[in-house]
DNA sequence: GAAATATTATGAACAGTGTTCAGTAAAATT
DNA sequence: AATTTTACTGAACACTGTTCATAATATTTC
């Protein structure tokens, strides 16, 4: 026995797969990636560590639903975009929401795009990974419409989307490591590297803009 | 007693240290980085594993060695390069050193920008970090040099050169990771995907060069 | 040379990890 | 009420990084 047996069961029944993935992300948040064990996940859930394994096959199944629903929610904080008419408007829109995402979620991020471990996952599984082709179609889309009014017109529109992405990414996988923090001059607060980093984003928006024809 | 007492003895004295880091190095870049351990690097060298400790504090320690070595390796591309007299030739010379070394040292790559432990050993040493600082004085040197010939002129060097290291440094993750070949329609061979990442960087390069007032 | 000392290497152990599996408690069905 | 099905768990296995008392080896002193 374990403890508080009765309280738990009326609580929750059968999304225990939920709670699970619940305590995990927290966990993943709080104390790191690798720093989180599966007895861990199992003591704040009021379960045995054994018990984890009857609702996912391993922690790589855990880490890849957390990969999974990371990416979708990525994907929303792209949605919220649609509204903007102007395509570089919107352009503009999701790197700063792709770079809020980073800074709110250091540790999805890192799971999402500097982790291999759940890429072979999905590898292996021959699952659709939607979320991540999604993501990058409304890129392309978003490149696609931007073409059509004169910007970065001489470019392949899968190139151009390819450099953004990676700028993107590169910026916030500098952040993220604490590598930007480490050649900034200024080692200072966290605001002034998030300023920093804002004005980057501001320099690259800027170059984009003067491809415009 | 481990094995192979007296042949050791004789091969090697007290450059110990230096075997362990090879016998790590060759760990790392076979198995990956995490699924190296202690005990397997000194199977390899033909040790206790306690033995590793009389030299290295830490599994840390020696991630760190390889931190900087690969950092030092990284920048001796870059100084080959010095003879390059235009200086946005060899900011494309640079471009493609940095990618060179990413695809022929992907765990080394990754040990030295996607992981943040040794970056926090380096903050807790106060140690200097000098290959970081170094590496991106180059650039700033270089995109100054640029900007004199016109290159750029508009931004500030700081901004414009975190742009191109984030540029860079996404472009490397990306493909290291292996996002880029499952974004990538044509999931086809390795030759294919890095024809892909030379034409996204070629891309990249005609960009910059466009802000060429 | 032998004895005392300093260096170097190690086996065993500790606390932690992911994971498996026989066995138990509870619920559902007959 | 007896039986089957489901849900859960404790204990164990093989692994990890790390420490420490002990043993083997070199080095120095007499």
């Amino acid at each position: 026995m374990h403890m508080g047996v009765a309280e738990r069961k009326e609580r929750h029944k059968e999304d225990l797969k939920r709670e699970i993935l619940d305590a995990a992300k927290l966990l993943f948040t709080e104390k790191g990636l690798e720093a989180t064990s599966i007895r861990a996940i199992a003591e704040k859930i009021e379960y045995s560590p054994a018990t984890i394994y009857l609702y996912y096959k391993d922690k790589n199944e855990i880490v890849h639903a957390l990969h999974s629903e990371g990416f979708k929610l990525l994907v929303s904080h792209f949605e919220v975009l649609n509204h903007i008419s102007h395509p570089f408007e919107r352009l503009k829109g999701m790197g700063r929401a792709y770079i809020q995402f980073a800074l709110q979620n250091p540790d999805i991020y890192k799971l999402i795009f500097n982790m291999e471990e759940p890429l072979k996952h999905v590898a292996n599984c021959f699952e659709e990974w939607d979320e991540g082709d999604r993501a990058f179609d409304i890129l392309l889309k978003t490149v696609g419409e931007c073409q059509k009014l004169d910007y970065f017109k001489d470019f392949a529109t899968e190139q151009v989307s390819f450099v953004i992405w990676s700028t993107m990414h590169g910026l916030c996988t500098l952040r993220t490591t604490g590598h930007l923090s480490h050649v900034a001059a200024a080692k200072a607060s966290d605001q002034d590297l998030d300023q920093l980093m804002s004005s980057i984003f501001e320099t690259f928006v800027i170059i984009l803009e003067k491809l415009k024809t």
